[in-house]
DNA sequence: CCCTCGCGTTTCTTTCTGGAACTTTCGTTT
DNA sequence: AAACGAAAGTTCCAGAAAGAAACGCGAGGG
């Protein structure tokens, strides 16, 4: 099975990760909870490049989890916000980051004191 | 940043998504909470090719997320079941269930009756 | 002795990603 | 007014990863 097919798999958690199961949409989602709404702001958060970024930002906003919103008129300028329903997938992001934070300490040292 | 990157990145959800943010990696978890063990079960459940599935089930038992366990001795076969600290990951994927079927229902007619 | 099962591995081709420069549309500076 | 800079993408290319499908291999069975 293609992973462009997984959208209409019998399974719930398939098509799902059909929509967030990449390997960036999820840290992408991230920021979204963390407050940032920007193309910037996601770029200089240090993660994918800029063109997968554009990629999946639109894919997100097809999908109806960011909404992609004029905040300027005289430059078009635009920014992403989570939707009610992009809302709803904060709860996985927190238990990966709770999971993250038990399983996964930082190997460098003392970053954390 | 590349992926590789990522398991040493200050954010814990980062550092989580490393192991598990892969397309086909929270497929197979789904499958282990369905109780599924066996290679052959999981390549038969649709999903990945082969050799995905084997690279993926050995990065799995490298973090401690499953183990590989001899459930046969003398033709020497093997099953892969969940740790604790994979057991603990269930929730996220139980909300991604939830979220499947409440906002990505099947496009096809009646396969749910 | 050849077939099959379970569990992968190899090979080859196609698609995706990483990196970095470039574009476009304005607003600001000199 | 010409140059500069910021925001939000796009484009190009080399290299990495994924998909398809055949192959390997050890044990058991007919």
């Amino acid at each position: 099975m293609k992973w462009s097919e997984l959208n209409d798999n019998w399974c719930p958690v398939a098509r799902t990760l059909s929509v967030v199961g990449d390997r960036w949409t999820l840290l992408i989602l991230r920021d979204c909870f963390l407050g940032k709404t920007k193309f910037e702001e996601f770029a200089a958060s240090g993660g994918m490049t800029r063109h997968i970024l554009a990629d999946r930002l639109k894919r997100l906003v097809e999908v109806g989890i960011l909404e992609r919103r004029a905040y300027s008129v005289s430059p078009k300028r635009y920014d992403y916000v989570l939707t009610a329903k992009g809302e709803e997938l904060r709860p996985a992001l927190t238990i990966m980051k709770e999971w993250g934070k038990k399983h996964l300490p930082i190997r460098r040292a003392a970053l954390e004191g």
